[in-house]
DNA sequence: ATCGGCTCGCGCAA
DNA sequence: TGCGCGAAGCCGAT
């Protein structure tokens, strides 16, 4: 049984007799998923098929050719995996109101389920939905191991705040999760004819997966990246590989970016390919490494935890206003400080700085999607310290993360920027230039704790190849 | 190499 | 009301 608690009810409303619909917003895997087995709880319980849809809409889930692929190639292997549970995959592409409903109208929808997330786009978007549809709509947190809601009911002053609720409720959610079933009522091949409408191949049922990868391809300027390869099962043997080969030097060199150490699976928890609950069960089952365990667990819980918290209570997660008083006071008392350096958004973009070290870490994200984590605090520190104003700072900070990283668009990244640059979960620090009492990093604090040159000669070159 | 100060405010003990 | 201490640091003194 689903934890009720996981679950928020955000239309009510007596179910009909026809099919449930899962529609999948974030969590895209059929197995270890919160929200697929509450919907196959309940379209068991009611003896009715069950399905699964994915929308394809205006700011969907990916904005890029970089983000779309990792999106497509894993949701083909993800709707292989559904079709073979006897739980069908359908897509929808366009407006949102006149899709779904029509799609809800058409196979007589008894209950729509999605996965939570506390992104705006997700959330407006399911607003307009409850409003479009007259089924019952419910929500479930698949992708925390403590819902969110649950955790805590407030926006979280700092980790120090959040850590010990989530610790208090950690055991009672964690550990491993039940298998997704064969689902035992088939949805009649008849009416899944024709649909999705223009992208159905050979008559019906097979999705028109080319066609819908070119649905969405903006310019070929961020290219889809050959290192991480998209889906479940190129998410399960990034684990493994984790496990047996960096784990054990997790907890000493996850800061030094020019060492092998960190788990890479960001990409996967953003596209829900990997649960994190999954991810920290198995990590939990590790005996040795006691050290390293607890510090995955920390970043892996606690603190991304700690960014869905943020992003789901200040609606203001991704711009100055969502700062804390005294940081947006002591920025505020900076503003007029002579800025050392000013670049251009194209500049920073093209990592045409005054400062290998920075350039490094763009040209890092650029070319492989992902910046070691480290360096993410300082290059997002550098904007603030080059930049007219802390408003451009982030702005440019977010377009760059969103655009770049497998894992952009995400509470994390959104956390991520705005503990650099507005001191979000973190505390004031000396007075100085600029930053005013934001904490303060520089190039001689990266050269005490890492190879330097090692680093910006693993990340050498230019984007010109890319623009 | 190590330490204290920087500086704010939450949460808890009292 | 007081007090301890915190998301990843820096800097100068010793």
């Amino acid at each position: 049984m689903v934890d009720k608690r996981r679950v928020r009810v955000l239309r009510e409303g007596n179910m009909g007799s026809g099919p449930v619909v899962y529609v999948m917003g974030r969590d895209f895997r059929a197995q270890d998923n919160w929200a697929l087995l509450y919907a196959q709880e309940k379209a068991k319980a009611a003896k009715v098929p069950l399905g699964v849809l994915v929308h394809f809409g205006k700011n969907f889930i990916a904005t890029n050719e970089r983000q779309h692929d990792f999106l497509i190639e894993g949701l083909k292997e993800v709707s292989a995996e559904l079709e073979a549970l006897n739980i069908p995959f359908f897509i929808t592409i366009g407006d949102w109101k006149k899709e779904v409903a029509e799609f809800v109208r058409t196979h007589e929808v008894s209950l729509l389920v999605t996965d939570f997330s506390p992104l705006h786009e997700m959330r407006w978007w399911w607003d307009e939905v409850s409003h479009g549809v007259e089924v019952p709509v419910h929500e479930v947190d698949a992708h925390n191991v403590i819902p969110c809601w649950v955790a805590s009911p407030k926006e979280e002053f700092a980790a120090y705040t959040f850590r010990p609720k989530v610790h208090r409720l950690y055991k009672e959610f964690a550990g491993a999760i039940p298998k997704t079933a064969h689902h035992p009522y088939s949805w009649g091949v008849s009416k899944r004819a024709c649909w999705p409408r223009g992208y159905a191949k050979d008559g019906c049922c097979a999705i028109d997966w080319g066609g819908v990868k070119k649905l969405r391809s903006y310019d070929a300027e961020v290219p889809p990246v050959a290192w991480l390869k998209p889906g479940p099962v190129a998410g399960e043997a990034v684990l493994r590989q984790f496990i047996t080969q960096r784990l054990h030097v997790y907890d000493a060199e996850r800061n030094d970016p020019t060492k092998r150490a960190i788990s890479d699976l960001s990409p996967y928890i953003r596209f829900g390919y990997l649960s994190t609950q999954r991810i920290a069960h198995e990590i939990e089952k590790v005996r040795r490494d006691q050290d390293a365990k607890a510090a995955f667990i920390e970043e892996l819980v606690v603190r991304r935890e700690l960014a869905e918290n943020f992003c789901f209570y200040n609606p203001n997660y991704d711009s100055f206003a969502g700062i804390k008083n005294w940081a947006k006071e002591t920025l505020d008392a900076h503003r007029k400080d002579v800025r050392e350096y000013l670049y251009t958004p194209e500049q920073f973009e093209r990592a045409e700085t005054h400062d290998p070290l920075w350039n490094a870490a763009q040209l890092e994200m650029v070319k492989t999607g992902k910046m070691h984590g480290y360096m993410r605090m300082y290059w997002a520190k550098k904007i603030l310290e080059w930049t007219a104003s802390p408003e451009e700072a982030i702005e440019i900070a977010l377009r760059l993360n969103d655009r770049y990283e497998l894992d952009g668009r995400d509470p994390n990244g959104f956390v991520g920027v705005l503990w650099s640059i507005g001191g979000v979960h973190d505390r004031a620090w000396s007075n100085r230039s600029v930053f005013g009492k934001i904490r303060y990093m520089n190039y001689n604090g990266c050269k005490r704790k890492f190879d330097v040159k090692a680093y910006v000669e693993k990340h050498q070159g230019t984007t010109a190849a890319l623009f």
